[in-house]
Parts: structure tokens; sequence; C-alpha cells
DNA sequence: TTGCTCCTCACGTCACGTGAGGTGGC
DNA sequence: TTGCTCCTCACGTCACGTGAGGTGGC
């Protein structure tokens, strides 16, 4: 006389497993059985169910739908907590819409975060300086890394920065000692430049020694010895 | 030299558990070990493991990342059909809100589809109409279900239905046949104001004989003996 | 016997969270 | 010995999906 779980499934638009499930964790009562063992549904159990997708479709969970109980009294505040979280949820998926049409329109990559990514995109640097770039980001805090940043805009393509990029693991003390003179200079500019940089590990999120050491790490990951070689004369 | 797991996590702004379970999957290559078998991670961990966050905050799953691989090709088309599943998501989340408003407003109920809620909300229907109403949406085809809703708007509470509702199951042979009598004519001016309910069945989602029997069962579910009877002998 | 619908376990999915139990150097 | 950080299992979460193996009446 009544319906089958799976007429019942069909009734509600949903699924067999699904009408169990919510058995199994007392949301729907279980009717009662035919002979055969079947389970036999009636209108109650449909009304019921149809309350239960409604409110998942709403956006509440099994749980949250379980404490609001069978009373059909409005769950104000559930809802109310509900739409604010919605009108989160589409603020930050509009905000990537956003970011997603920079991507496709190439002006920013996939592996760099957004800000960074965009200063990047005008410039043609090596892979090595946006890793290490990468890096600075992480550990710097947001007033080194908007100078940073701005640096970057201003990156100037020198013949001596194109050398050093270039420079072999085993080039002679000379060509390194040469370099390092001709750079030094430049580097000194930056500095006077953007005086910030001194500053560099004010509000580093994770400590100022911290971020000392991860550049330092960046810095042997990155460059080969002779590259290194040439830095550290530089700063002496 | 290297950083550690946590180490990790922290620059990238995530778990420990995450970075392992990046592991797991083969997404985040292991690193080497140090004497004491902790991991040492270098700049190309944390490049790697910031661009997998990067993806994930895109809204790509694992096993899509996973797909794209090292390679920082642009990923158009999976970046387009995100951008096209984003759109689609916003604009239900902004129609379960508007859904979510008007049930604030106290002018639609959580337990009934939003239009026949809406249909329902001015008459004072008894529950046990209102559970028949609800059986019929999900039995009835769309244009059936337009004429009904319709109908309810113009509800009329005349003495003989609210007498039929409170029809006691034990009612008299006499009382029975005089309500018979009396609601006849109503409901059969309703057929004639409402042509269309002559073609209930048509559309119907599940067939036009399941929807026959559902109807039939739910007459018995709610109402008692004696409001069948009288239902019987109108029909005839 | 084959086919169909129903039933009850029980493992799989997704992206981790959360202990449990053990190790190594201060 | 206590504390701290790291390690490897391995089960839990959420809302079901998806077989596996068995039953009952045509």
């Amino acid at each position: 006389m009544g319906w089958s779980t799976s007429q019942l499934a069909a009734l509600a638009d949903t699924s067999v497993r699904a009408v169990r499930h919510y058995h199994e964790i007392g949301l729907l009562p279980e009717p009662e059985r035919l002979p055969n063992n079947y389970k036999s549904y009636s209108v109650s159990h449909l009304v019921r169910l149809l309350r239960i997708k409604r409110l998942i479709e709403l956006g509440l969970s099994l749980p949250q739908i379980a404490e609001l109980g069978d009373a059909d009294e409005h769950p104000e505040e559930a809802l109310r907590t509900l739409d604010a979280e919605l009108a989160e949820t589409i603020e930050r998926l509009q905000h990537v819409r956003v970011e997603l049409a920079l991507i496709l329109r190439q002006s920013a990559p996939t592996d760099l975060p957004p800000a960074l990514g965009r200063a990047m995109a005008g410039a043609d640097v090596p892979a090595t300086d946006r890793s290490f770039a990468v890096v600075l980001t992480r550990v710097l805090g947001p007033t080194a890394l908007d100078t940073y940043t701005e640096l970057l805009q201003s990156y100037e393509r020198i013949p001596a920065v194109t050398e050093f990029e270039n420079l072999p693991s085993d080039a002679e003390e000379e060509t390194r000692r040469d370099l390092a003179e001709r750079l030094g200079p430049h580097v000194r500019q930056l500095l006077v430049d953007a005086p910030a940089l001194k500053d560099l590990f004010v509000g580093a999120p994770h400590g100022a020694s911290f971020a000392e050491d991860a550049i330092g790490k960046a810095v042997n990951d990155l460059y080969n010895p002779a590259q290194i070689d040439v830095l550290t004369r530089i700063s002496r």
C-alpha cells in the first residue's frame, strides 16, 4: 500500500542511498515493513524527506537539519548565519574570477602570488630570480615586499646583470672579481634609491632571523658557487 | 640546511598534514632526509607547494592539479572550464539568497517548494491539505500544477469546506450525505473554472498511473474514513 | 532457471584533521 | 628524566556512491 524506497526516492528526486543514509543518522524515521521485509513509506515520510532536501539545497548540513527537528518553525538564526556565509562565499568566488581573468589575459602567472606576478609579468625574469622572489614573498614583511615589488618594476637589465645570470660555476677568479666591481655600484645605487630595503626584516611574518636564514638558503639553492662568490664580494 | 616539514608548511601558510598528503598522492616530491630521518626541503619544494596552494585557491581539485604537472604552462582549458563553473555556482548561490530572503520575510515556508509555498502563504491551509499539495507537486505535470496553484490562490473558504476538514471519522450517515450534497456543486464549479484539471496527468513526471496511485494513497493517508466517504460520493 | 526489486553490510571518495605510539638529541 | 620536534601508521570526517552477496515472488 505504501511507497517502496526507490519510489520514495524518485518522488523526492533523490537517491535510494540518500534515503537510507537519512535513516542511518536518524534524520528520517524508518517506516513499517511489509511481510516481505520491504519498507513501506507514507505521505508523512515524503513530506519530511522533501523538507530535508529543501534545507540541503539552502545549504544546511545534515547535523544542522537534525538540530532543527521536525517542527517547521522558521530556523531564523540558522538561516541568517547561512545567508551571511553565502554572501561571503559569493564575494570570494567573484574575486577568484577576477584573478582567473587576469591569468587568462596572460597578465598574471599561475606560480606566483598575484601582486608580485603582475610586477614580474613585464620583465623577462629568469627562473632563478623568480624562485628567489617567491621565497622573499614568504619571509619578508609587507612594506619590504612593496619596496621590492616597485624595484622589480624598474628592473634594469644592465649588461652586468645578464652576465651574472649566465656566469658558469667554474668561472675564473679574474672574471668574478671584474664582475663584482662592475655590479657593486649598481647594487649600492639600488640601496640608495630604495632606503626601505635597510629595514628588510621589519614585520617579517616568521621573524627576522628565520627570514635571514631562508634568504641565505635560497641563495645557496639557486645560485652556483661562482655567482655566490660574486655576491659575497659585493656585500663586503 | 633545508627546511623542516613544519617550517615549509609555515612558509606556505598550510598544514604539515597537507604537505604529507601531497607526498602521498605524488603531487609533491619527497625531499632528501637528514641523518636523523628528518625531511629537508629546498626552495624548489616551496615553489611547487605554493603553486599547488594557488591552484587550490582558484578551485582546482588535487587530481586536476596533478594532470597539469610541473610545467607552468597556462592551463587554459582547465581554467576556462573552471571559470564557467564558478559563474554557475555564483548564480545558484545568489538564487538561494533570494529564497532565503523570502523565507525570512515569512512570505515562504521551509517545507514546500517555493512556488507553491508562496501560493499557500496567504490562505490558512490546514496541515492535511498542505501535505496533499506536497504530493501533488511530485506527481503532476507542470501545467496541471500551475492550474492547481492558481486555484489555491483563489481558495475560497466556504462553510462546507471547513465542515469537511473538521468532519470526525465517526460522522453519521446523514451528516455525510448532507455534506456531500453541499460540496458537490462547489467542486464541479472548480472543474468548470479550471478545465485544465481534466488533463491532470499530462506530463506527469513518473507516469499517469503512478500519479493516480499516489494521489489515492495520499487521500487514504491524510483523510479519515468519513471524509473519504464524502469524497467518494462527490466523485460519483 | 532467469529476471526483477528489495534488503543489509561494508568499503570507497575527497582533502585533509587528529590522535597514537615511537625516535633522537638537548 | 622531562621537553621538544620529528617520524609513520591509521582511523575519523562529510554525504553519500558503489558494488557484493543474499532474499522473495513471478
